[in-house]
DNA sequence: GTGAAAGCGCTAACAC
DNA sequence: GTGTTAGCGCTTTCAC
């Protein structure tokens, strides 16, 4: 049943007082008679008024929302987007993600020139989902950056501790006995990638195992430009024991070609990855994983925003959640040599 | 950095030019000189103004954005989102996720209430998700239900055909072989739990079995109330040679109630449950399911009200998709009598 | 071509 | 207690 909006204007009407008093009625002002109240609230029940949120927030600057910014709604953005719907909670205050359509969204930019559209007039706070910005300027409204692409910004942020999990997923391949060990790196535009071979050749090094070139390929962290330097590196005369891809999907891709070439996964060859996509679990169920604390992002960054929308944050500004290592069936021991 | 948010009269003042021109070079009106417009998009690009979403959708009343409201981002409604982003991809328009904060939000009628918060004003159309209302009044913008919980209502709607899909479990299990039939049934408020349970009914019936009334419990879609009837079922005297879960939980949770009785699956007993939590092939790999198209849900209601808005629909008003059954290794034909 | 003015639906001083 | 008034930032006639 389609009937025209019901406007404070028409409760006014109705209920035979001005907008001001129902306005105060809505908000719970002070100084409204008790017979009033009652006679507008039953008008707003009666004419099933609700109030607009565009006019409310246009005027009033406070809105009791937490807005999200993401590029797309995938599988990365998914977790996250649970996680920090579970922060929410119970919380009084409300998500509302805002998804560009993906692509990139007409050019990047699109998390700047989205936030001075919403933050401090549609949401208190914002969170900003792996944003390839530096200088956001921000309104009075605090804003979040998660899983920043490009580094630490002037932004408060949270992360994931991408240094910590690649040593700890290389010390894993080491510790196992490998020494010829493989990397297959991610687009080198982006931090988490940088971080990844960081932490490889940092643990390669404490291990005093020199890193063979010919090893590292760049997969760019997509299955179809992995397959080369995957196939590359199994073809070598002295192939890699073991591989870590700085994600899952290259390092399902990596898999997939062992298996097209005769190498056997885990005898052959040993396999690790780090887990952006929660989904890959199930793609690939063998498959050892770095995982990151996706939802943990989400939680923490709604957290973060509300501590700051009341001044009441204290904690590190810039913080790291911790990764984890969890072994499935795609690794094993190194042959003795 | 924070500064003083930049409004239309600011980019007005520094150019020399009346806000009413400013609008028009926002918004690519006619009747704008070659030199003022370069002369304003110069300043626009100066003090990275950005229009503020609330004022303008409030004046203008076209926002190109599907809303789409979810009482909380759990497996399921992230699932739909994923679906609902997909469709939206290069279509213009942008999707906004209004999420309550969980628990009924204060009580249901949640929908309700922030449709037409936002409908029409901040959203050109808008998705209900799993919506437990069924009087709703539009204003003028379309609006879709996806996967009612009530079953039709006056809305145009996308839903997955929870009797076909329950039929073909069950005649699954009876191609088997078997006879004996258990069913743990859904929220008999919900209409997708009638719905599975008369698909259940309905294919016994067709095979000419007959149903044993202690075959049926209610699990209530929880694995906290699923457990008890799970053990009774299992208990009795001639207990059932397979179980159809009107959903996924329920269905683990018997196979967790079968093992810690010692009943083995597939040996002893096949299970097979609706999917409605796409996470839960990982927590338990192996078990038959009858799928839902919840990403398909969520793309087909975005092309809803899509065409709904240009006017250019044409298609059932109640858009039902099919079910796939899934076999994984959780059924197993049931032992010669 | 351009700008003055009205008003979208609402809130918040301030009078009465 | 209640209503009048002045905007929030923007779009849109309609004069000039």
């Amino acid at each position: 049943m389609t009937r025209p909006r019901v406007t404070i204007g028409d409760v006014a009407a109705q209920a035979g007082v001005s907008i001001a008093t129902v306005s105060k009625v809505i908000n719970g002002r002070y100084g409204v008679a008790a017979g009033t109240l009652a006679r507008v609230q039953a008008v707003i029940d009666e004419l099933r008024y609700e109030s607009s949120i565009a006019a409310q927030s246009l005027r009033s600057h406070r809105t009791n929302v937490i807005g999200i910014l993401v590029t797309d709604i995938e599988p990365f953005s998914a977790e996250l987007l649970k996680g920090a719907a579970r922060a929410i909670r119970g919380t009084g205050y409300e998500l509302v993600v805002y998804s560009g359509g993906g692509l990139g969204s007409v050019g990047a930019g699109w998390e700047r020139r989205y936030l001075s559209r919403v933050s401090g007039t549609l949401t208190d706070g914002t969170i900003l989902v792996t944003p390839s910005v530096v200088d956001v300027v921000t309104h009075g409204a605090p804003v979040v950056a998660v899983d920043p692409h490009t580094g630490p910004s002037n932004l408060p942020s949270v992360a994931s501790d991408n240094l910590a999990g690649a040593i700890t997923a290389t010390r894993y391949l080491i510790d196992l006995g490998h020494r010829r060990i493989g990397f297959l790196a991610g687009r080198p535009d982006l931090e988490s990638a940088r971080l990844r071979e960081q932490g490889f050749r940092q643990a390669l090094g404490v291990a005093g195992i020199e890193l063979d070139p010919d090893l590292v390929g760049v997969g760019e962290y997509q299955s179809e430009s992995a397959e080369e330097p995957a196939r590359q590196m199994l073809r070598l005369r002295r192939p890699p024991t073991a591989v870590f891809a700085a994600n899952d999907v290259m390092a399902i891709e990596m898999m997939r070609v062992a298996r097209s070439l005769g190498v056997a996964v885990p005898r052959d060859l040993s396999v690790i990855g780090f887990d952006n996509i929660p989904e890959s679990a199930l793609a690939e169920p063998g498959l050892t994983t770095i995982e990151q604390p996706i939802q943990g992002m989400g939680f923490e960054a709604v957290r973060m925003v509300i501590a700051l929308i009341d001044e009441a944050y204290e904690g590190p500004m810039q913080l790291t959640l911790p990764t984890a290592l969890v072994v499935r069936q795609s690794c094993r021991a190194a042959a003795p040599r």
